[in-house]
DNA sequence: GCCTGATGTAAAAGCTATTTACATGAGCTG
DNA sequence: CAGCTCATGTAAATAGCTTTTACATCAGGC
């Protein structure tokens, strides 16, 4: 009761207690330091202090791990929108801009999950899981879309699927090429917020929608 | 003169005679089918014909080579990007929406180029040279962003330089998230050239530029 | 015709991924 | 509590990749 199946690693006997959970760990681990592609399963098991073969009892082969670690980050990622969005609160324009800040802070506090989820080349439907929890992310994206459409008059509204695309691919740009204040990554005069905050309100803008005009 | 240096790769003797060029299109065909990850320095060797120590004569290591392909492939990508601009002709508004369709069919057509060039983990500043081309390329953009602001009136025109990121990371995202229609790749309901040129019009409009009111 | 540098090869060390046969021990069953 | 059994680890082996080092070949200049 005092070895294992807690946050302490101490000495361990023959079994580790929660291996699977100490590889996830490893991973973000190894894939911050060195990115998705320089991230080794042997390297990971080291770390955990098991045997090269030890992480097999627990995933399929190296991609299983990183699909793992992409589906926890989806997880991960689709709270912290959902946290920003906040329901809309106070209004969708204020909430909306606030989600755009969460997408770059998540890329930012979490690059090992963002890259495990965009850049590793695990495909987005490489499991149903993972597949359901992008789209669940998403869900998130586009419901903040739907308020901010219906809010505008019904005559020539824009479809609210395709504001939440543009937004999403505005922001996952942004936070591809300049995300990471990283030496490994683009500089650029501006902050990536001040970008992309500036991006949706012109986008905004060029929808009909004025600041300030909903509840 | 009958056996090297040639596209024919005949027989050969003890030396390729062009095995720099040749290990660049192997490793643009080996990218293009397994992903830049799954790319392999011994693989492009045995395509090309030569032990696996060969390429270290040309290339320092393996992400020496992965830097190459994507030095040219930001050479390649400016000149398309370039040639769709066309000077803006026959206006900038339309020589704008063909090059946000270039770059999509950039990344279709070259799915290798581009992978190299961002997705591949090399950093985009890791040699000069490849810095001085991704800049290169972006000018091109750049300048269309220029011509565009240019039209504006004075009063309330913003940055060319914001309005080229805007659009950058907008085509970038698209491309990175929807671009392949491969089935590693997410779908959409509609073609990514659409969602493109229909985000471009929204921004235009929400910088206050109206179709047909350039030269 | 002979040197020399550029370009390849061979062989080896040190990784990694993955499989297979075997070991351990946690928890259930009686 | 004894014994069984399955989940979880280990050891060892295969196969492939990366990179280095010493050696081989040959094209072109003197």
């Amino acid at each position: 009761m005092s070895w294992s199946k807690d946050e302490k690693d101490g000495p361990r006997g023959y079994h580790h207690g929660n291996l699977k959970e100490a590889l996830v760990r490893a991973a973000l681990e190894l894939i911050a330091q060195k990115g998705s592609a320089g991230f080794t399963f042997a390297e990971a098991a080291r770390w955990a202090g098991v045997s090269p073969a030890a992480p097999y009892r627990h995933f399929r082969d190296r991609d299983d791990l990183l699909a793992n670690v992409a589906l926890r980050g989806f997880e991960q990622f689709e709270i912290a929108l959902a946290r920003a969005w906040d329901d809309g609160r106070p209004d969708a324009l204020t909430a909306l801009e606030r989600m755009g800040k969460a997408y770059l802070a998540f890329a930012r506090a979490e690059p090992a999950y963002y890259s495990a989820m965009f850049e590793s080349g695990v495909p987005p439907a490489s499991t149903p899981e993972l597949r359901a929890a992008g789209e669940r992310a998403f869900a998130v994206l586009r419901e903040a879309a739907e308020k901010v459409c219906s809010q505008m008059p019904p005559k020539g509204r824009p479809p609210a699927l395709m504001v939440a695309l543009h937004i999403w691919a505005t922001s996952h740009g942004i936070a591809s090429l300049f995300g990471r204040g990283d030496a490994a990554q683009r500089t650029l005069p501006m902050s990536a917020e001040e970008l992309l905050e500036a991006g949706v309100l012109v986008y905004l803008r060029g929808l009909g929608v004025t600041a300030g005009s909903g509840s």
